[in-house]
DNA sequence: GTGAAAGCGCTAACAC
DNA sequence: GTGTTAGCGCTTTCAC
């Protein structure tokens, strides 16, 4: 078996449009028109184009389409972690949105730190990318200008902000975290804690439930900040923490329910009674948090629809339209299960 | 405040090596040399075009960088779904390891489809990806022709195969699957079920798990499928199913340990004694699988580690290595829990 | 309806 | 150490 005679062998350079011209005997630009105008070609060129295109096994270097269009169709996200399901649905609907327009998702791990989103923006911009998904409000002066230098639609999501860069989708994350001190206080609580991270959305949901404690004349909440990490462990050493530290305290509010399903999992280990002896409460609605036992009172968000909605900005943009509400705001509500 | 004098006016079209070379006063290539190949550059030029780029705010144009050099810095991967952690951290170890290289992920879910990966790849070919991270080892007939055309380096993960296509990091799931029915088997439990989805994978398992039943003469257990999706609800309701259609099952093995966690918080909830009444068993070890009550007995594999090395394998092999091992069993191994 | 020419911004190969 | 030349494979613009 020769080399040449070898159906698997790899050639020694992709085929090119210029290839698949010459072989059904018109220019390249007709193979172009056949991809992506089909309409302005005869349907007779068009279908021996399109069948020399299968037969050859043809795929467009998007990398030369785009460098010659300005157009790469990719899309970038930046989510801290896509780990624990709290970013990865939102990444969901990103996806499944773009994909539809054919359009591809890049996606990067920031790990919650600044630099690495810096970075990131950079590297993303530099791939050209006609859109980019932002996780968050808060993001470094370089970050900023170089988005404003590149002039890309950009999309922040999961909070609001005085001052978006562009479009953003969210809710107010100090309102949430109020909204549940507000319905615990109301429940009857009054010595309560806070566990999150340090990242901006947990200290502004953190914020939000103290201005609630506070203004209601309950004491202030204790505000216990873990590292991002393994969140049910987290959820579990914490309250064994708070209740060693602690013992008064009555109701305790976690940044997110995985956390709070690990601190419910480790109150059923150790017999404590939730809610009478310890009430929980978690953030985003997450599957966990009706599923475990007690099922968890937590604050409804839709991570999901933040993705759909950030993809259809984004196309509208591409599109060549003007976004009608480039500042969305999804809200939030309590949802009161067994926990509390 | 003209438009010419806003500072935060967005340039017509983007700064190039060009303009960094006008300004420096040198030539493009070497503005190149200086991003590239720093050492071939004399300090004074160096220093000069160091401080332009960075004054100008100079980002390389990758697209253009790819089409000339045919590397592009980006691998892709197709997993199922991101979202229930299952390949969450293959993709995160993926992602680590590749980006401390300067190569970022472009990412594609099929939601289990085998047409949405035809289509996934050839969109990643497009893109003139430089690696390709695949789950699984089965792929369409033409997935497997348009990677062998493109010849570009491709990672099958999270199983084994007597015909890779290139390079692989995963596991025996069939042996993974008898390995627990032994072991089931040893303590004792006899009538048994399986409860996965119709994904190679899952009946690998499945089919494991019967050969190892029927090979110590416990009955064949019985196999229910689930569709992907809601995993914890999806584990629930299979558990009652179980036991109201087949009150005899002493012991069911889930495909993955989501799944087994909500079965196990199921029988908290009905008074369901574990493992007296039923035994549980998961599979992935992740961390629901210890934090659980009562912590679940699961088939440890390294999911993170899968992603690690197959971002290695490709790193290797774009560095114009030989990868020494191209088909790598990570092995699998039983963790007993109180679960069974 | 189809094609020719120009150029997107960069790197590789080869000069000097 | 630095520059010149020639593409990479495509789309855009303008002819025909």
């Amino acid at each position: 078996m020769t080399r040449k005679a070898d159906p698997a062998a790899v050639p020694a350079r992709a085929i090119t449009k210029e290839d698949v011209a010459r072989a059904a005997g018109v220019s390249h630009i007709t193979v172009s028109r056949v991809i992506n105008t089909p309409e302005k070609v005869s349907p007779a060129t068009r279908e021996r184009v399109e069948s020399f295109i299968s037969s050859m096994g043809y795929i467009p270097n998007m990398l030369a389409g785009g460098l010659a269009s300005r157009r790469t169709r990719i899309v970038a996200a930046i989510v801290p972690t896509i780990s624990h399901s709290i970013f990865a649905e939102t990444v969901r609907g990103l996806s499944e949105q773009l994909s539809l327009q054919g359009y591809q998702l890049l996606l990067g791990q920031t790990n919650y730190s600044e630099d690495a989103e810096t970075g990131l923006v950079e590297a993303f911009i530099g791939r050209r990318v006609d859109g980019l998904v932002l996780t968050g409000v808060q993001h470094s002066a370089r970050t900023r200008q170089r988005l404003k230098a590149a002039g890309i639609p950009v999309v922040e999501t999961w909070d609001l902000s005085p001052q978006p860069i562009d479009m953003l989708v969210g809710f107010d994350n100090h309102a949430a975290g109020q909204a549940m001190g507000d319905y615990l206080v109301r429940k009857g609580y009054r010595r309560m804690a806070f566990v999150g991270g340090d990242d901006p959305r947990g200290l502004a949901r953190f914020a939000g439930m103290r201005d609630a404690l506070l203004a209601q004349g309950a004491p202030e909440p204790v505000h216990l900040v873990v590292p991002m990490g393994s969140f049910l462990q987290a959820g579990r050493e914490t309250i064994c923490r708070l209740l060693a530290l602690q013992p008064d305290i009555e109701a305790t509010f976690f940044s997110n329910d995985v956390m709070a399903a690990g601190a419910a999992l480790e109150c059923a280990r150790r017999g404590i009674a939730v809610p009478q002896r310890m009430a929980l409460a978690g953030f985003a609605n997450l599957e966990i948090a009706t599923e475990v036992l007690p099922a968890l009172t937590t604050v409804q968000i839709s991570a999901h629809q933040i993705g759909l909605t950030a993809a259809e900005m984004l196309l509208t943009r591409f599109d060549g339209q003007t976004v009608p509400e480039p500042l969305c705001d999804l809200g939030y509500s309590i949802l009161e299960r067994e926990s509390t």
